[in-house]
RNA sequence: GCGCCCGUAGCUCAGAUGGAUAGAGUAUUGGUUUCCGAAGCCAAGGGUCGUGGGUUCGACUCCCGCCGGGCGCGCCA
């Protein structure tokens, strides 16, 4: 009898890889170059796990693809989780697993409990996640709001995964746009309207100005997750009003995150980078590896030695330094902070900047990876509201806030919606479907699924922690099969999900997971007389309220045991 | 002109690393509660997967061309 490696906790996915494993290998020479996947099959005919090991194989052992299934059936050790095996089509194996082993997954999920999903890969290794990174010019709106979610959700994934996280939102409080924003609160404070010829023709001219220009003259206090200000209320001290408007919308930004949830680690400033030395430390290190040249009055970074287009002015004529020199700085700083992996969420109206850093960071010849660091850039967003696209928003005075659209159809939903896509697919968020509380609203949906399930637990009234005991062998009913496995392709989703840098992958496992509930509550009561039964049945249901509310966290969604 | 993303059912979107009969929600139509929450379930109809080639035993998936949409292409950030 084949001895089951008991050192590893195994899923059964694993499991018969290992064992397609040890059939294949007095077949093949080196199977260190075999990849064995196993698919789960659409139909259930095609049993519970599918391979397509011999239509691989095919080739270089010039045989037909059904004659080598056989001989890697008949290589399979002995073992108790298969109950069947059959050779399907051109040479696929469909493997059927005993009820007995699918059943099991009942038993791991309550017995991991929250930590059911989670897995060890990132071996805690440390990694930064750079989102938001709004300027402090005005509100967030819906972009940032996706990258938000976006960005939160990959934390969280990472994780999962073992990773060892770092929030880190970077803005610039000091280049042009601030000027901007200090010259248009400047003059809201002097009583100039966005109207008068006099405001400022670039100034900004939402409702904010305002508010914050009211503020300085009130000499009020601000604090952010970052910083402190008190107003001197004085229109003379041009850089007292910038550092208050800066801190004013830092904090408004703070309120619009701890609204969404989000919480980060680090705020990193631009301007730090500048009075620290960071930039001009990052420009000798470039000239000194050489990759640099005078042109025209301006230092060129040769970045064409690294896949641009074209090279790029580091200074400019006039001398100051064009905006990617801080970028570089600021990226070398977080690989000598030592973060190995870095992954950048933004707004895919950023990317023409990717290859940028990373030329600038190859030029260093400090041993940086190339695709170092990672990105994931999320593409727009359009809101729609009574089948027309909304785009103003008062407050701002030109696009819809990311605070309105929470207030409106609440966190959870618009997590939900804004996380709920791949990032790469440009989004329409629909504010209808995402505040309607019917059956068209999927956040709704899945969060039914996990109310309903506490409901009947509440009901039945008995002790959750004994049903690890409970005996599983009655679960064998279509629905009861198809839920638990679903079940049990929870940590693969977790895993893939990560690696993929795929967020939506987790919604669209929990629409489906909670439809399968939602089946099974259906087709089979569970409080029933049969004591055997219903503790069999309760047990599966208590699993599946595990799986959503790790599913749910992982979004930042909430799962709520009342609706 | 160049680069990145997208094009799948009327609408909004899934189909990671190529696999068997392309899915979900919504909308439309028809069923379903003396019984744990009907915010539910079951079923029907609805598709040349933008298009033309190529690679492969096998392509929605990979490669090339074309068409359509979005976003970028500054000594702005």
């Amino acid at each position: 009898m084949w001895v089951l490696p008991l050192s590893r906790i195994l899923t059964l996915k694993q499991l018969i890889t290992e064992l397609i494993l040890h059939a294949v290998q007095p077949l093949v020479e080196d199977t260190s170059s075999l990849n064995i996947v196993l698919e789960r099959p659409k139909s259930a005919d095609h049993g519970d796990f599918a391979s397509n090991i011999a239509m691989q194989l095919a080739k270089p052992l010039k045989q037909n693809p059904r004659v080598i299934a056989q001989q890697i059936i008949d290589g399979l050790p002995a073992n108790q989780v298969i109950s069947k095996v059959e050779i399907a089509g051109a040479g696929f194996i469909n493997f059927f697993v005993s009820a007995h082993s699918k059943q099991a997954i009942v038993h791991t999920i309550l017995r991991a409990g929250e930590d059911f999903g989670r897995n060890t890969s990132g071996q805690q290794q440390p990694v930064q996640v750079e989102f938001v990174s709004a300027n402090p010019t005005g509100p967030l709106h819906v972009g940032h709001g996706r990258g938000a979610a976006v960005g939160d959700c990959l934390c969280r994934l990472l994780a999962a995964n073992g990773w060892r996280v770092t929030r880190e939102f970077y803005y610039n409080d000091a280049g042009a746009q601030i000027d901007n924003l200090t010259k248009s609160v400047l003059a809201r404070a002097q009583g100039i309207l966005p109207s008068d010829p006099a405001f400022p023709e670039d100034g900004y001219r939402g409702d904010y100005i305002a508010d914050i220009a009211e503020a300085y003259l009130a000499k009020a206090s601000v604090t952010a997750d970052d910083m402190q200000v008190t107003a001197s209320g004085t229109l003379e001290d041009v850089d007292a009003i910038r550092k208050f408007a800066v801190a004013y919308l830092r904090h408004e930004q703070d309120l619009d995150l701890q609204a969404f949830q989000i919480k980060f680690d680090v705020f990193s400033l631009e301007s730090a980078l500048y009075t620290e030395g960071k930039v001009e430390q990052t420009v000798q290190a470039l000239i000194a590896s050489g990759h640099t040249y005078e042109q025209d009055n301006a230092l060129w970074l040769r970045t064409t030695d690294f896949g641009d287009d074209k090279d790029r002015v580091m200074r400019k004529k006039e001398g100051g330094y064009t905006y990617f020199v801080p970028d570089v700085a600021y990226h070398r700083e977080k690989w000598n902070r030592g973060f190995s992996r870095v992954i950048n969420e933004q707004g895919a109206d950023h990317h023409s900047t990717i290859t940028r850093v990373r030329a600038g960071l190859q030029a260093l010849d400090v041993g940086i990876p190339q695709g170092w660091p990672e990105y994931v850039l999320h593409q727009m967003v359009t809101v729609m509201r009574g089948g027309e696209e909304v785009k103003l928003s008062k407050r701002a005075g030109s696009y819809v806030t990311l605070r309105d659209l929470i207030e409106e159809v609440g966190c959870d939903a618009t997590r939900y919606f804004l996380a709920a896509r791949s990032p790469d697919s440009q989004l329409v968020f629909d504010i209808d479907l995402a505040r309607a509380q019917t059956n068209d609203n999927p956040v709704y949906y899945i969060q039914y699924a996990h109310a309903r399930i506490c409901s009947v637990l509440h009901q039945w009234g008995g002790d959750i922690a004994r049903l690890q005991q409970a005996e599983l062998s009655p679960l064998t009913s279509a629905a009861e099969t198809a839920l638990m496995q679903m079940l049990s392709q929870y940590p693969e989703l977790v895993a893939s999900a990560c690696q993929a840098l795929a967020p939506h992958m987790v919604a669209n496992y929990l629409k489906e997971l909670a439809s399968a509930l939602h089946s099974y509550y259906n087709d089979t009561k569970f409080l029933v007389e049969d004591a055997h039964v219903k503790q069999a049945r309760l047990s599966l249901i208590t699993a599946t309220r595990t799986v959503l509310r790790n599913g749910l966290g992982l979004l930042g969604v909430s799962a709520p045991e009342k609706m």
